[in-house]
Formats: structure tokens, sequence, C-alpha cells
DNA sequence: TAGATTGTTAATCGATTAACAATC
DNA sequence: TAGATTGTTAATCGATTAACAATC
């Protein structure tokens, strides 16, 4: 094992991948399995899934591949998600309610604790078993769970000032859906869900490369010079 | 303009940040912007921001800046947003109805036509202004309104077949939220939306190296051997 | 002209891929 | 032992950053 000073991002990104296709291999009770196999249910170089997990430690057995449940929960506590974690969802509109049930049915591993919002019309109210509760109630909430990760879905104006609150209250990483830039203080990781960005970068690969030049190219006739 | 071959995806991932601040200038009225002014709203270097815009053309004056209104049109024209784009949302449950909602009021430049689901129970249903049609009826009106773009929010095992009817018909590029690797032809582009991932990858940074190190040094500690 | 800022080429950095020795 | 597959080092590729000539 290299004694990395640091893992990349583009590896820890990828570390979830791995646990869900284990998960996945563990439910077909497969037992071992082999880089350049998790190489096909992944869609990564057997290259690449062994250099990843080199980054944290020796999990495999030469000639033979990886255990399947022992890398399991090897990746598991390198994650950090042996013990379940528990999260709030600030923000109890749609996008906010939706992610809230989602990450209840969809997330093994991590648990919401609550929901926060400041509508009084929505406060009180139970998205299948999780209250939401009036902003007041978020410091003592997140001291009295230990959370240190929170999902921000509240409007883009309203965002920074919940950051800055989140983070003053010990929060340590975020993913923000709102489409804004998020000034946290070094330490703090935010990550961006942008689904604006996301459909946005998308109806680009939609028209053919032809079709963009084209595009590009009609302005140029329907005009004189440039700017200025 | 250097003849670029392609454009790496990187790049194309920026083009929709540059087009939110461009409409958040124009709001504030500012009309000319230099790359360095531009860095400061968008978190990119003045460097690479020049960078990017060179891979489509040369839309500044040099000694000036950009004027803001001018390059908002042309990175319009090269995403491919000068028209309304129209695209469809496949899967009504919790999360494509928050989704529908969230792009109605939040995009501009794009249209959701529909969204579509095969229970009876929502069939029919309006999501503000746009219904809820049955299966049956995507192909027709995707070949009606041209469309090139889907966002599929389907639970997982039913995501490839939908994907592969929505090929069928002519989609060009998906946003897919389903927690699977999807096997497209060539030519087709999937991006991946995958919030358990996003979340996953954040719980990792939300414990601090010592931590990290802590948990896996006590898994050794208790362990006889590595497995096998 | 002098000052400023672009557009572009060159240097650096980081991540991926290839190669291979270690070893089950 | 022979065959297989890991873990790791070296080579390649691609993206970012730095430098600077062009030019408004």
């Amino acid at each position: 094992m290299p004694d990395h000073s640091y893992t990349p991002q583009t590896v820890v990104k990828r570390l979830p991948v791995y646990l869900r296709v284990l998960d996945n291999l563990l439910r077909r009770e497969i037992e071992i399995i082999s880089s350049k196999e998790l190489s096909g249910e992944t869609g990564f170089t057997p290259e690449q899934i062994r250099k990843d997990l080199a980054y944290f430690g020796a999990f495999g057995t030469r000639g033979t591949g990886y255990q399947t449940s022992y890398l399991r929960e090897k990746i598991l506590k390198i994650i950090g998600l042996d013990q379940e974690t528990p999260i709030i969802i600030v923000g109890a509109g749609h996008l906010g309610i939706a992610l809230t049930r989602y990450n209840i049915t969809n997330n093994p591993y991590v648990e919401v604790v609550a929901a926060f919002d400041n509508d009084p019309d929505v406060i009180g109210e139970k998205i299948l078993n999780i209250e939401v509760l009036p902003a007041s109630r978020m410091e003592s909430l997140i001291q009295e769970y230990g959370i240190k990760v929170a999902v921000i879905a509240v409007p883009s104006q309203k965002a920074q000032q919940v950051v800055d609150d989140l983070v003053s209250y010990g929060i340590k990483a975020v993913l923000n859906f709102a489409p804004v830039k998020l000034e946290v203080p070094q330490g703090v990781q935010v990550h961006n869900a942008d689904l604006t960005i996301e459909l946005q970068s998308l109806i680009y690969y939609s028209s053919s490369e032809k079709e963009r030049m084209t595009r590009l190219q009609k302005e140029k006739e329907g005009e004189i010079e440039s700017p200025q």
C-alpha cells in the first residue's frame, strides 16, 4: 500500500459505485469477484479499480480476486458508512420532500433525521416518518444527533444564509441543490447537485457536432462584425 | 480560434455556469465583464474561462473584456438553447413530479412537454400545466415534438427497458436518476444524476482524515489476518 | 502611445492506462 | 509447478495553469 498523502476526489466518487455493485453481487450470492468482473459491473477498467482500492489498502488475493463481503465491509469503513449516518434536509418544498422520500427508501446506510422549513403550512407535517421542523430547531437537533452532513434544497436566494448557519452549527459537508456558488470556510465540503447544469450540458450533446456548427455559423452570416 | 476536433466534457459542463452568471449580470445591468470578474462570479480561473470560450470562437475585445449580452447569446447558441428545448420526464413518482415542477419553475430555455407513467392512479393528473401520460403515448409525442432529451426517474429495475424504448423512439440524450449503469448505443449520451453516490461520497468528506484512518486501523487490530 | 485584457501557445500537473513483478 | 490475478511502478494522456504576444 503506497502511502498517498491524499485521495483524489475522482477516486472517492467511485467508491459508492463499488459499494452498490458489491451489494448487488452479494444478493446474487457471488462470493468472489475479480477486478475484471467488477469492470463489467461498473464500467470502469480493471486497472482503475485495482488502483482505486490500492489507495486504501490491499484487499484482494492474488490469483483469486476479491472476497465480495470483505471488500464491501472495507469500503463501508472507508466511506464512513459502517454505522448509519444521520443527515438532515433543509428546505421542505417539492424537491426537499422528494429527496427526503427518495433517501429514506433508496439509501441504506443513511438516515434522514429531520427536514426543516420556515413555512408554517408545512411545519409539523410528516414525510413518511420524518417530521418537518422549524429552522429554530436546527441547532439543537444537529448537536443532539452529532449531524455532520446536510442537504440544501432551499431557493437560491436563501442558500448562502442557510449554509452559513449550518456551518456555524457544526455541519462539515453539504449537498447543495440550489443553483448558486456557496462560500464556505476551509474544511467544509460543498458538492453541487445542480439539475439545471446537468440538463443544459446534456442538451449540448443532444444535437450533432454538425448542427452546433451550423448554429454558430448562421449567426456569423447575419451580423456585420463582432461586437463594439 | 484553434480548430479543436472536439470539446472536452469538462468544458461543456462549465458552459451552463457561464450562462447563469451572465443572466445574473444582465439583471444587474452590467454590460461589460472581464475574465477576471467572471472568475469572481464563477469560481473558475480567468485563464480557464478564456480557454473555455476559445474552444468556440473569439467573443471578447482585447483590452476591454466581454460584452455580457453578446457572450450570453453566443453561449445560448453553443449549448443549443437559442430556441426553447422540449424535453420529457419519464416516471411520475415523487422524484419525477418534483423534477417536473422544479424544471418548469427554474429552467428558462427548457420546456417540459409531458411526464409519463404507467400507474393508472397518476395518469391524467396534472403537474402545474403538464399532463401525466401513459407510456403508450411516448413514441408519438416524441415524434410530434421532435424531442431529443429525456429525464429518467423510474425505479432502477425499469430504467434499462425505458432507455431502450426512448432510444428506439429517437432520444439522443438522457439524464438518468436511477442508480444503475445504463447501456446505450454509440451516439446516445447518458448523464447520471445519482443522488446516492453524491451523498455517500460527501459522507466520506464529513469525517476527518484522522477519523477515517482510525476506522480502518481499528478493523486491522480486530482481525487475525486478511481474508482466505 | 500606455494600459488593459484577450486569445493562444508552452509548461505543469494530475489522472488514467499499460506493463509487470509479486504471489496466491 | 502452472495459471491467474493482484498491487505497484512507469508511460501516456488530457486538463489546468502560466506565460506572453496580439491588439483594443
